[in-house]
DNA sequence: ACAGTATGAACGGACACTTGA
DNA sequence: CTCAAGTGTCCGTTCATACTG
């Protein structure tokens, strides 16, 4: 019987020496159960009792180990968030707003980040987290993901966040439809005969319904529908793709899919030549808080990240309480024009008159 | 007595019937200890029955219950992370690069956004993180913390990454010095006369170390030092600051302490029709993804955020695995001066030159 | 003696009961 | 019979040790 110091902490090399329930109790004078009493909060404790294992607990400086918690409760107190790259403007504000709500639920996150959305890395993510460390989990921006029923083994919550394919889970997605809707009409209605897209990859959802959306709003008025362009979200692929719109003098109207790629387009719109929104007049998608200090201001269509992750985290914890998996249906979060100064009347529908924008700064 | 069928699984109403080892063990036909062997992948086990307990595992949807293993190794393979605000894109890109660095070592991320950097608000989050249920702890963007030695309780190793004040604990932080020596030194060399300063917030100590070395360069450099300004990283604040600046015949050069800012101020110089570069010359730090496409191209400071929440991660693990937390001192991450468009001699200087920036396009 | 395998504590906490006033 | 506090056993794993062929 190796006998130890004070004869508490056992032999096995546990490394910090956390205090348990037990010292606490020791210290207070009371069991174990009435220190888990006190620090679940029960009423059935005389308040001088609690007071006395309050104490108690400040002077060990004891936290609850969440792990044993975790492991007599089946509980986590946490959300597992799969994140494609957070290199997107969008799924950083929809995990910032995860976090926030699920922080004031009193859940953590469990943050997975996978760069490419294969599903070998998607599988491998889910499988880490589904290792029951999380109560339920998010997935954010599940592009390219035709087969996520396969990704779920026991009946962990999951909710999909922003860009649906199928739903065989509940989807919280800004509702991208009106938004690209609402961009062309935009321009439609300033006189532009018809408008071009920047898309964003084909293998995201969001960019599907966008792309989608445009090729809807265009035909149900008529006009021609041009040649879409397929960028990657980045401001790199905007500028690329803006180069070679910038070559076609019948471009006047351009809807891209994301601020960034605006941007891009515009900057290779300026340096062919072509003022914004004097020649031609573009819109983004996003609002993002640089968009509105861009050259000109961008014209863009604002989702709210923010009330996005509200409410994934509402719908997977409804779930949790309920122990009730929910099915596919799909959560439209609105969307709203913010019209700036990157969008005009075509030139040739307003021969004399002022530009929108003020041009009295023309930077070179 | 209400039977379950089966027989197995207990009355208490444990959610999920999740399979155990003992259920594994069960239908191979082996003891659990030979099954935690296999899931461990120690090697006195024989192949044929490590065969035999995958399969089972295979078949039974078996996942090792982390918590009960964390409950008996003390150890939990997270990493608890502290951030404020994902606003800022350094931040971001910094848990992006730790997220990514974390995987790869087989931890995952328990994320804990903050949104004022108040002492309430971090001890709250490190209360949580610290409840046994992290292995370590890394702090982004600490600032503010006038007493960060009372938020670490039990040995929990921490770093702090991007921003340090005090040095309790090891630090990883890009070049802020360099970077902005380097901004207005760049600035100087084109032939300014002195360089104005866009700040970030007092309480950042990023902003403050990027404020110092510009004063110190200037002051070493003999030239007088102008009135700061303090922007909080906003595009907005830029462009207020910027607005005001404008106003002011003698300002040439501004260093801004982000990109963003830059962004705001270098849109209310336009507008002002003070042009960038030929009038005003900025330089921005961060080197976001869009400052290449801001027009003009943003010259700027490239910090390389990947490295540092790798190296954060990196002195995080050797602290885990040696058990020493480790001292205060500061790992500095190299920082580089990025030279596009947004920077040139001031006009009285090259009176017939070219301008640098093609002024084929006169956005308006 | 050696290879594997079975056994019985902990780990820290929660909950269903039981006991004492 | 109500309310405070205590007892016992389990949650799923790991590890030290005893055991088997």
């Amino acid at each position: 019987m190796t006998t130890v110091d004070g004869g508490s902490r056992a032999g096995r090399g546990r490394g910090h020496g956390a205090p348990s329930m037990a010292d606490v109790a020791r210290l207070a004078g009371v069991s174990a159960q009435t220190v888990s009493r006190v620090a679940n909060n029960r009423s059935n404790v005389e308040e001088a009792t609690r007071q006395r294992v309050l104490s108690a607990m400040r002077d060990l400086g004891y936290r609850p180990n969440i792990a044993a918690r975790a492991l007599a409760t089946g509980r986590f107190g946490t959300i597992g968030v799969i994140s494609f790259s957070l290199d997107s403007h969008g799924n950083v504000r929809t995990l910032d707003g995860i976090a926030t709500a699920a922080r004031e639920a009193g859940f953590s996150i469990n943050l997975v980040g996978i760069t490419t959305p294969t599903h070998k890395e998607v599988n491998d993510a889910y499988t880490r987290l589904s290792t029951q460390a999380v109560d339920g989990v998010i997935i954010i921006e599940a592009e390219a993901l035709d087969t996520p029923s396969l990704l779920l083994p026991h009946g962990v919550p999951v909710v999909v966040a922003d860009g649906h394919g199928r739903q065989d889970h509940p989807v919280v997605d800004s509702d991208q439809a009106a938004g690209a809707r609402l961009a062309t009409e935009h321009l439609l209605g300033l006189g532009h005969d018809t408008v071009w897209h920047i898309a964003g990859p084909p293998d995201s959802n969001s960019a599907r319904h966008r792309h989608a959306a445009w090729r809807h709003t265009l035909e149900h008025a008529g006009r021609p529908v041009p040649q879409v362009l397929f960028g990657d979200w980045t401001p790199e692929s905007g500028y690329r793709l803006g180069a070679h719109l910038a070559t076609r003098p019948e471009v006047t109207a351009i809807f891209a899919a994301n601020d960034q790629m605006a941007l891009g387009a515009m900057h290779a719109l300026h340096e062919a030549g072509r003022t914004v929104p004097g020649d031609v007049s573009i819109v983004g998608f996003d609002d993002m808080p640089e968009a509105a200090y861009f050259w000109p201001k961008l014209t863009t269509i604002r989702q709210d990240f923010a009330r996005a992750g509200r409410l994934c985290v509402d719908i997977l914890l409804e779930q949790i309480r309920t122990r009730t998996p929910a099915a596919g249906v799909v959560h439209t979060v609105p969307v709203e024009l913010v019209v700036r100064s990157s969008t005009a009347a075509p030139a040739d529908r307003h021969p004399g008159a002022d530009p929108p924008f003020p041009d009295t700064a023309p930077p070179q």
